[in-house]
DNA sequence: TACTTTGGTATCGAATCGATACTAAATACA
DNA sequence: TGTATTTAGTATCGATTCGATACCAAAGTA
C-alpha cells in the first residue's frame, strides 16, 4: 500500500465532506468552522466545553474562536455561563436549538448512508486502520488526542461507575463517552 | 460497527490534516485552499487544468476560485495560458516554484509518518476501506469522482498506450495516472 | 503586595467566500 | 445567416474567517 494513495484518498473525502458541511450550513447561514465548533460542544464533557478547549480543537488562535461562538450565541445556538469557582472560565452549551440543528447535519447522513452501502466493512479493518492513522498523526504533530474518557489512560472503573484520575472525580456510563481535552491514551 | 465512529474518527483526521495545512501554509503566506488547489493542479490532466475544474473539485464557486488563483498567479505559483482551440478557456500550470511547495507539504510528510507508524496496515483493508466510503459518498451525493483514468469506464487499453473513449484521443502510461474532472467509474 | 500566568474579549487588516453583475467566446436554433 | 443562449472566466461588494496584537479580569506565585 503507498501512503500516498490513501492520502490522496483521505484528502478527497475531507474536502467531500467539508463541502458538504457548507453546503448544509448555508441553509442556516453558518459557515463550516461554526458547525464544527458546535458538533463539538455537544461531545464534549464537563471539563472541555469552554472557548480555550474549542480553540485547541479547532487548532485556531483564541481570537478567532472568540468571535465565531460569539455569533453562535448571537443566533441562539448556543448560551454561556460563568464557571462557578473560577470565574474566568465560560462554560458553553448547546441550546435545544443548536442540538436539533447539528442531528441534522446533511455530512452525518451522508456519510452514514455512505458507510452502509459499502458492502464489505464488518471486519475489514476501516475502523481501526483509521483509528491507528489518527493516533499516529496526532503523536507526530504533538497534538491533544481529544478522545472520549474510556480510552484514556486516567480512567478507573469502579465497582460503581469510573473515575477520572487526574480530576479525582466520578464519572458516569454517559460522561466516558464524550470528548476530552486532557485525554490522554496508555503509553 | 457504528458509522458514527467511523465518522468522528474521519472528522478529526479531516481536523488534523487541515491544522497542518494551515500551518504549513502560513510559512509561505498561503491559505489552506491555495494548497489545496495548487495540489490539484500538480495531480490532475490536461482536461482538467482549468479554473473551472478547480472550482469543481473544490466545491466553491467560480468568483471564489478565481480570486485565489490570481493571488497563485500574482505570487508565481502558477501561470495561465489561453487555450489553442476555445479561447474561453485558461489552463493552468504550476511552475517549478509550485511545485517544489507542494512537495514540502507537511500535511503529506505527517501522514506519510503516521501511516509508517501504523503496524497493522499491510491487508488491513484501510485503503479500500476508504475508497469504498469516499465512493459511496460521492454517488450518494451527485458528486463528481475527480480519479484517475486508469480507474474510469471511459479508458481502453490499446496495444500501445491508451485511448480516452470521452475525447478519443490517446492517452500516455503517465496519463492514466493524473485525475480527470470528466472520470467515471464502471455501473 | 507586586509579578506572572491564564481565560477570554475587542479591534484591525488581509483573505475567504457567496452573490451578483459583467465580458467574451462558443453554441443553438430558427 | 443572424439572434439568443450557454459557457468560461473576471470583477466587485458585503459578511465572515483568521492571525496578530492589545487589552481586561481573575487566579496563582513569590
Amino acid at each position: 500500500m503507498r501512503a500516498q494513495d490513501v492520502q490522496d484518498i483521505l484528502e478527497r473525502l475531507c474536502n467531500l465532506l467539508r463541502m458538504e458541511m457548507r453546503q448544509f450550513g448555508l441553509k442556516f447561514g453558518l459557515q463550516p468552522v461554526q458547525i464544527e465548533a458546535l458538533t463539538y460542544l455537544t461531545q464534549c464533557n464537563r471539563y472541555s466545553d469552554t472557548p480555550q478547549a474549542v480553540t485547541e480543537y479547532l487548532g485556531l488562535t483564541k481570537g478567532t474562536v472568540s468571535q465565531s461562538l460569539k455569533l453562535l450565541d448571537q443566533k441562539g445556538l448556543l448560551r454561556k455561563r460563568q464557571d462557578k469557582k473560577d470565574k474566568r472560565i465560560v462554560h458553553l452549551a448547546p441550546t435545544a436549538k443548536g442540538r436539533k440543528l447539528i442531528e441534522q447535519s446533511i455530512p452525518a447522513k451522508g456519510l452514514e448512508a455512505a458507510l452502509k452501502m459499502s458492502h464489505s466493512l464488518k471486519g475489514s479493518g476501516l475502523e481501526e486502520g483509521l483509528r491507528s492513522t489518527l493516533h499516529a498523526m496526532q503523536r507526530h504533530n504533538n497534538r491533544k488526542t481529544f478522545a472520549a474518557c474510556h480510552t484514556c489512560r486516567f480512567n478507573q472503573k469502579l465497582s460503581e461507575g469510573f473515575l477520572c484520575g487526574l480530576t479525582n472525580e466520578p464519572l458516569s456510563k454517559q460522561e466516558i463517552h464524550m470528548i476530552c481535552r486532557e485525554h490522554e491514551y496508555a503509553v
